[in-house]
Order: C-alpha cells, then sequence, then structure tokens
RNA sequence: GGCGGGUUGCCCGAGCGGCCAAUGGGAGGGGACUGUAAAUCCCCCGGCUCUGCCUUCGAAGGUUCAAAUCCUUCACCCGCCA
C-alpha cells in the first residue's frame, strides 16, 4: 500500500524531492506519523497551502497518521525562504489569533476523529515557548553548524542580495526542533512540505540522527505555476482563502470554474481526491468537450463541498447556474433568486429612499473600487443591470427595474456581480 | 565607523527645476471573438462635488513664482573601505 501511495503521489506530480525512495517505502509499509507545518503569516491559509494539506490527507487515508501543525512560534520569528527580504514581524497577538483560525480550516480537510488514523493537531509553540535561550543554545544550537545553515539556499540568497537578520537566519533550528520534539512525542518519521522547505526539513533530520540517533525522511511538492507561468492562486484582488470571510464561497468556486483549461489535469491531480481513472476520464472530457467545462465544475465542486461544507457548494453552484443562465434573469423564481443573491456582495437599500444613480450604485456595492472606475466601466461598456448593459452614467433605476419587487442585480464585465436589496 | 550609490504609482523601471498624475513594460480591468476558457485585436488603468480641483514620486523641514527633480536632517537598503 506504500508503494501505492507513492506511486500516485508521483503520477500526480506530487514529488518534487524525497530522502532515499527505498527506505521511504519501507517506513511506509507500516502506519507512521507524519508532519506539515503551517506558519500563520496570514488570518488564513489560502489555495496554495492547500496543496500540502491535501497531500497529508492522502496519507491519511492511505492509513497514516497525519500532525497539521500550526507555526504559533515559528510564525513570531518569519521564514527567509523564499523570501527575497526580511519581513517584518507580527505582534504575538495577532499570531496567536491567526494560529486559532487556521487550526479550524485545518480540522475542515483533515479527520481528527478516527481512531487508528486519526490526526494530533500540534502548535510549536508549547515546546518552544517554555524552552529558555540559553537551554535552547546549548541543547539545540550546539547541534548547528553556522557553515552548513550558511549554505543553505535560503540563507545564501538573502546573503547575495538584501541580507538577513539573525532572527530569521534562526528559523531553520527552530523547524528542525518542530521536527525533532515531533519525532520524540509522536514517533514523527516524515515531514513533508513545499520545495522551498527542502533544506528547513533535513536540517530537521540531522538534528533528529545527532541527538537521537534517529533516522526520519523528507518529502517535499513542487511549487505550483499556471501554465502561462504566472503564480498559481492569485487573482486580481489577491489571494485565494480558505476563510469565507476572505475570499467567498461563490468567489471560491468561481475560482475553479474559471480555470484554464490547460490548467485542468494538473489541477485535477493536484487537488482532486478521486481516484486516478476519474481524473483521466475528466481531463479526457477536456479535450473532448472542453466548453461543457465538466472537469472544472467538478473539481469547483469538490473543493468548494471540502472547504465550506456541501450545502453550500450546492447553493453556489445553483447561484452561478442561475445567474450565468440564458434565460432573462426577470423570469426567475423569487427563491431561486433569494438563494442566488445570498451569495453575492450586496447593500441594501431602504424601502422608500431613492436610487442613487448608475454610477454611484455601481460603487456602493463593491464591484468596482471607485466612482472613477464606475464611470470608465460604464463608459467602455461593461455595466449591467439585471443583465442588460447600462451605458449612461446618471442613469437612475426605478421600481419597474426592481426584480419581485425586491432586488437589482448588478454586473461589472463578464463574472463580476453584486446586489442591491430593498429592505423594509 | 568612513566614502559612494539608491528609495518613483500593484510590480519592474524612466524622469533629474516648469510642457509631470509623471515615458515604457508587466500585472490588472472593459470591449470584440468564444465556452463565465486560452490566444488575438481595440481601449482603459490615483481620487473627487470631473472642461476644474485634490492627494501621490522613502519621512520631515527648507530654497524657489514653481520641486519627483535643488538644499538640510532622519529612516531603510545596496556597494567599497575599516
Amino acid at each position: 500500500m506504500s508503494n501505492q501511495l507513492l506511486e500516485d503521489l508521483e503520477w500526480r506530480g506530487l514529488i518534487a524531492q524525497s530522502t532515499d525512495r527505498k527506505e521511504l517505502e519501507q517506513t511506509l509499509s507500516k502506519q507512521i506519523s507524519l508532519y506539515v507545518g503551517f506558519d500563520p503569516t496570514a488570518p488564513s491559509l489560502h489555495v496554495g497551502n492547500l496543496v500540502v494539506l491535501l497531500v497529508l490527507r492522502r496519507f491519511q487515508l492511505a492509513g497514516h497518521r497525519p500532525i497539521p501543525l500550526v507555526g504559533g512560534a515559528t510564525g513570531l520569528v518569519g521564514d527567509p525562504s523564499g523570501k527575497s527580504e526580511e519581513r517584518s514581524l507580527n505582534e504575538e497577538k495577532v499570531v496567536g489569533e491567526w494560529v486559532a483560525r487556521i487550526k479550524k480550516q485545518l480540522e475542515k480537510v483533515i479527520d481528527f476523529s478516527d481512531k487508528k488514523s486519526g490526526a494530533i493537531m500540534a502548535n510549536n509553540l508549547d515546546w518552544t515557548k517554555p524552552v529558555s535561550a540559553l537551554e535552547f543554545l546549548r541543547d539545540i544550537g550546539k547541534h548547528f553548524s553556522v557553515n552548513q545553515m550558511l549554505a543553505k539556499d535560503s540563507v545564501a540568497n538573502r546573503l547575495a542580495t538584501a541580507g538577513i537578520s539573525y532572527t530569521e537566519f534562526s528559523y531553520q533550528v527552530l523547524q528542525a526542533f518542530d521536527y525533532l520534539e515531533l519525532y520524540r512525542r509522536h514517533q514523527c518519521k516524515l515531514q513533508i512540505g513545499g520545495s522551498d522547505q527542502w533544506g528547513n526539513i533535513v536540517a530537521g533530520l540531522d538534528l533528529i540522527r545527532k541527538v537521537e540517533g534517529g533516522s526520519a525522511h523528507a518529502l517535499t511538492v513542487p511549487l505550483l505555476a499556471k501554465s502561462d507561468g504566472s503564480k498559481f492562486g492569485k487573482t486580481a484582488s489577491g489571494a485565494v482563502w480558505l476563510d469565507p470571510q476572505m475570499t467567498s464561497a461563490y468567489d471560491f468556486f468561481q475560482y475553479w470554474l474559471n480555470s484554464d483549461d490547460a490548467d485542468m489535469p494538473k489541477l485535477l491531480k493536484v487537488f482532486s481526491l478521486k481516484d486516478r481513472a476519474e481524473i483521466e476520464r475528466l481531463i479526457e472530457t477536456v479535450k473532448v468537450n472542453p466548453g461543457a467545462r465538466e472537469a472544472h465544475r467538478e473539481l469547483a465542486r469538490e473543493l468548494t463541498s471540502l472547504i465550506h461544507g456541501e450545502q453550500v457548494a450546492k447553493k453556489v453552484e445553483e447561484a452561478a447556474k442561475a445567474l450565468f443562465g440564458q434565460g432573462d434573469i426577470s423570469e426567475l423564481e423569487l427563491s431561486t433568486l433569494d438563494s442566488a443573491l445570498s451569495q453575492l456582495p450586496k447593500v441594501q437599500i431602504k424601502k422608500g429612499e431613492s436610487f442613487p444613480t448608475w454610477v454611484d450604485l455601481l460603487a456602493a456595492t463593491g464591484v468596482v473600487d471607485s466612482k472613477s472606475a464606475a464611470r470608465r466601466i460604464v463608459k467602455e461598456g461593461g455595466g449591467y443591470l439585471n443583465n442588460k448593459k447600462v451605458e449612461s452614467e446618471d442613469f437612475t433605476p426605478t421600481k419597474a427595474d426592481l426584480l419581485h419587487g425586491k432586488y437589482l442585480l448588478l454586473r461589472k464585465g463578464k463574472r463580476d456581480l453584486a446586489a442591491v436589496e430593498i429592505v423594509g
């Protein structure tokens, strides 16, 4: 089974580098504990983090025990890997809040209830905070050669350019300490991370060998890039977050649905927990009938269900169907409309209040950033009310424009939607 | 610690006293074409009470009728020297 897991990962293109493959296979022939660390550098994880989180889930599904770790400690220090400049430190209190939020997200993907392979949540602050600086230097620091630390890519790159503080320089020691601690506490024998984490992970292996004489493994996942070379998981408005407050379930669903056809094989392999046969079938549908976007839809469904729950996923999909449907929007039933619009950004206007002008409405709902932008959009013919183009800036909607006497549907461009609701 | 170079709009990067809201590229946005895709073509891309006004060129002061452009101080970065 172990072999099968690695083979599957390989097929999915999820292995960038690993410690000795044979030994790793052997280790995986029995149930092991393995860990992945997530540093709280933001209030939420984003779809980029999801890649490695799903790999952790794949290991769990194969019978192993995952240990998702939130970096309550490492998040305070800052990982230099992949960063060209020193980062500013976040307040301890803020990081603490982020830790709590990220834990909740981890719980959505990883199963903690199962007895046999139930996950263990870890926070490196738990074992890092009690250690005094002196103890740390004597017990841990002593095992590190600065020469080797300097040779790590993450450090060397920074030395060659923007420089690095002692704080960030120490990061790899902290992460190594984590691995050692998890090895001791839970016999954790494998750490997985993005390919930029290789150096940090190996630092942990070395430490475990020196201190415990034990052997542990490393596995890294390639960093994802889109077929056009741009960074994955970024949109105009920034990263695609897992937190519904930061990226709505609707936008989350749309993100996958609108993925480039050329990226679909890769996206399916990396993000879908479906089996190989099913994924290959879906990839085939992209080739045969790309317009139907069956694969896009399936992936959007699967991931939205995973992160936002099945109920929400269904609603969001229905909303999209209704709002992008061919038919006349005014013919939608009120209940359908209620449900669909509930997923969109919305402003409310009190009954009896006069309507703002078209430009003001667009700006007020946030589909455009400012009134200037709204004017621009209208001038360019990109503003739509109830799916009909409105080209006059100071057009003012009237009651007659309301759908079911209650809603206005605003759209910018092809797919940016918002709603106005009459209340009271 | 000394000397030199740098800090420009989302990013890169021109500008080096008025013609500068600031050349160019990328990212992004709208339109056309399509499939709520890609590629391509056209257009746009600080804000507002929009023929004008306001805020931007690391920060704060100053010189000048006028500063992103000159001067002073401060902060940060990058080189070379110690």
